[in-house]
DNA sequence: GCAAAATATTTCAACCTTGAAATTTTAGGC
DNA sequence: GCCTAAAATTTCAAGGTTGAAATATTTTGC
């Protein structure tokens, strides 16, 4: 006997993840904000170029453009784009592989990979200063919580 | 006696409201992308339109352009646009205010209304299926802390 | 080898988003 | 009653975002 599908098991169930969903987003929105405005305020930079910035120096060898994409959740034209101007700004390399001409590793340079370090020591005190009221323990159960929420969607999709 | 900066107290405990944030970011863009996704195929329409039309269903009597700026979270600029185009395809009207003429109430038209209403049945469906892993017992005790998380922040903000 | 399918990326139009400047209207001080 | 400050909104440029179409290259099947 297969089980009831879950959207029709309990209707107070998916009231209550209906409602998680939208303070859920809102957090992530307040949260967001805030850093996009110091970002800008005290790196003259933005979020996308952060997180750019970010997947690249945790990979020093480099990466093509749809690691990036598919990494960060965005479309592959957006990637583009983000990537064009962090060029200009002399952040990132776009270097020829040999072996393909379609493709490019995409990679730090020195100024960007020294750039990114400040942000993300001042981005790991905002981050603490802005989830100050959330407990040690309730992070790590969180944070549990939405590992396992997000391998499941791995998993599935 | 003060107690040290919540920053300075606990390395491990910053690591780990990193560590949280950048999966609630995760998992709020998985799902976000998911419901712009279905909004788009089976609606015709987008997750900022969605927002807008939420916000005025719930307040019948109608918003000013900074009510649903404040309320969304976003610019006033921003707004403009969405409703502009909202009032394009007869969902919204921009109705005059006697008394002050330099702002205009907001509402849902009766068409708007009907489609809101389908829309938010489906995206409660829609809800319940994507944090279908997420128990009754978990929504419930995370939401409450996000919610504890944003009482703060206004509180200080 | 070559045509066709598959892969990686870029381009583009439409929309979303912000922050700052401009516009319009109202409220206050005198 | 004026003049100035404040308030609500719109406008605008720059950038972010998507999805679809276009481009370029490689791989596959025969």
């Amino acid at each position: 006997m297969d089980a009831p599908p879950e959207t029709l098991e309990k209707p107070a169930a998916n009231k209550e993840r209906l409602r998680l969903w939208i303070r859920l987003l809102r957090a992530a929105r307040v949260v967001e904000g805030e850093l996009r405005d110091r970002l800008k305020r005290e790196f003259d930079t933005t979020l996308p170029r952060f997180d750019v910035l970010s997947a690249l120096y945790r990979q020093p060898e480099g990466m093509l453009m749809s690691d990036l994409s598919r990494f960060l959740l965005v479309s592959n034209g957006n990637v583009t784009g983000i990537v064009d101007r962090l060029v200009t700004d002399g952040f990132v390399v776009r270097a020829n592989r040999d072996g393909d001409r379609r493709t490019s590793i995409v990679r730090l340079t020195e100024a960007g990979s020294a750039r990114f370090a400040a942000m993300a020591e001042a981005h790991e005190i905002w981050i603490a200063e802005l989830l100050g009221e959330v407990s040690e323990e309730d992070a790590r159960r969180l944070s549990v919580m939405l590992k396992a929420f997000r391998s499941n969607w791995e998993n599935e999709h």
